[in-house]
This record gives C-alpha cells, structure tokens and sequence, in this order.
DNA sequence: TCGCTACTTTACGTAAACGTAAACCTCGCC
DNA sequence: GGCGAGGTTTACGTTTACGTAAAGTAGCGA
C-alpha cells in the first residue's frame, strides 16, 4: 500500500502555502485524488511538486514548467512524436546550458568581487 | 571621446522595447543622461543593461536585479560595510551553487530521457 | 512650412502567481 | 451536541513587469 499525503502536510515540506498547492491544481500541474471532498495525494503528486519547486528556482513560469512535467508522460507510440519530443529535449537542454553559463559568469563576478573586498579587508587592518 | 547609444539601438540589441528600458529607468537600474529631452546611453549604461538581462534569464526579479547591480557601486570605506559586503557575496554565491545544482539535474534528466527515446525509435526503426 | 521619424510623458490595461477574506463541511472528542 | 481544527469552494485584491494608446515635442529633408 502506496503512502499518501495531506495538502497541509506538503504545504509545509515544500515551504508554500495550501492556497498554493490548490493553485497549481487548478494550472493542471497535479491532480490529487479525492476522499470524499479532501484532497489526498500520491507520491507521485510529491514528486511533481519537487518538479515545480525546482522549475520556481529557476525561474520557469508555471506554464513553461506544465510543459516540461508533461515530458514525462508523453506516450512513445508514435515515431513523429518520438521525433518532436527529442526536439523539445533540445530546446530544453540548449536553454539549460546557456542558464549554467549565466551562472558561472556570475559567479566568477561574485569570487572577483569577494577577492578585492579581501584585499581591502587586509589592507585596512595592517595599517591600523 | 566615449561611445553613446540611442534608446531604440539598446532595445534592439537586447531584444526587448523601448518601452522595458524606460521602465527600468523608472526603476532605477539604470540612468542615463539627457540630450535635451532625449536619453542618452553610455557604456556603462550598456553593461547595466547586460547585467539585467542575464538576471532576467536567471529568473531574478528587477528588485533582486536592482540590489545586485548596486553591488558593483558599494563605497568600501567602512569596515563595516566591507564585512557586511562579503556576507551578501556568500549569500548570493549559495544561491547560484544551488541553482546550479538544480540545472545539473535537469540536464541530467533530460539526457536520460533523449536516450530513452533515441532507443525506443532505433527498436522502432530495425523492426520495419 | 509641411510632413515624417524618432523620441518623450502620462496613464490606463493586463497576465501571472498567488494572498486574503467569507462562508460552508465534517470529523473527532469532551 | 457543541465546538474547534483542518479542509473546501468562491471570489475579489495585490504585486510585478511590462503592453498599449494618447498627445505632445524636436529635428530634418523636400
């Protein structure tokens, strides 16, 4: 038997609010089962919200992360279909690669930065 | 004598309108001079420019983008300060390791699921 | 002087991602 | 059987990051 999860339970693990959770419901990012009129979730579901949360980091709007979720539930019937999603696949790694570059720049900028301030640091307590 | 720039020459360049650069003028990222009525842009204003697009593509908002942009312009008089500016850098650091992190994973998703599917359609195509 | 182009300010509109308030179930328990 | 904790729907409010329209100005070539 399969665990399961309140929303408040995965509100708290996931720092958000339950207002969020059932926003996401109504994007279509998850789709817990109901018990009577509770909300109850899968591990599957928790998995997705670690997806979202992930996507929020880096900067994905909720439409660009519905997207992506779906990656993982595209059916591999068709050869065309196959075709386009390794297209997606691609785009997405492309997108990733050029965000990581971001990234380093930033921080090579930050280690720059932080090298001088140093520098000043020591300068400042030889002299007193 | 130093270069200068139009208005619709940097939004072009950046890809955004005209519209977006007056609005993080209003924002205060940015302050260029004036010609009359008209704006002109530095280089300076130029490299500001670039450092809020790489922010927006780390998914920053203006606020955050703002604060950091401030960080290259910080006076290192005061000790103080100097320490308080090192304790910012960290910080800024942690996040962008974990971003970093984040995007690995995803890259690292991504590939196993090319894979999958570069399988599922050679199986496909040996079986014609 | 007219008209065009590029720029300006002012201001209202909008989509995304929730916050917040109101009013209603329902379950456990004292 | 009342009530408190936790969950639900409905709906309006709020912030961010611009879009878009209106109306004015400044220079420049015909």
């Amino acid at each position: 038997m399969t665990e399961t999860f309140g929303i408040a339970e995965l509100a708290k693990e996931f720092g958000v609010t339950t207002r969020t959770v059932r926003f996401y419901e109504d994007k279509g990012l998850i789709s817990p089962a109901r018990e009577g009129q509770r909300r109850i979730y899968s591990p599957r579901d928790r998995v997705r919200l670690r997806l979202i949360m992930r996507g929020k980091r880096l900067g994905l709007s909720l439409d660009e992360i519905a997207d992506l979720i779906n990656l993982y539930d595209v059916d591999p019937s068709e050869v065309t279909q196959l075709r386009q999603f390794i297209e997606v696949i691609h785009a997405r790694k492309a997108v990733l690669k050029s965000q990581k570059h971001d990234i380093e720049e930033s921080l090579a900028e930050m280690d720059r930065l932080e090298k001088q301030c140093a520098a000043l640091l020591s300068q400042k307590q030889t002299r007193k």
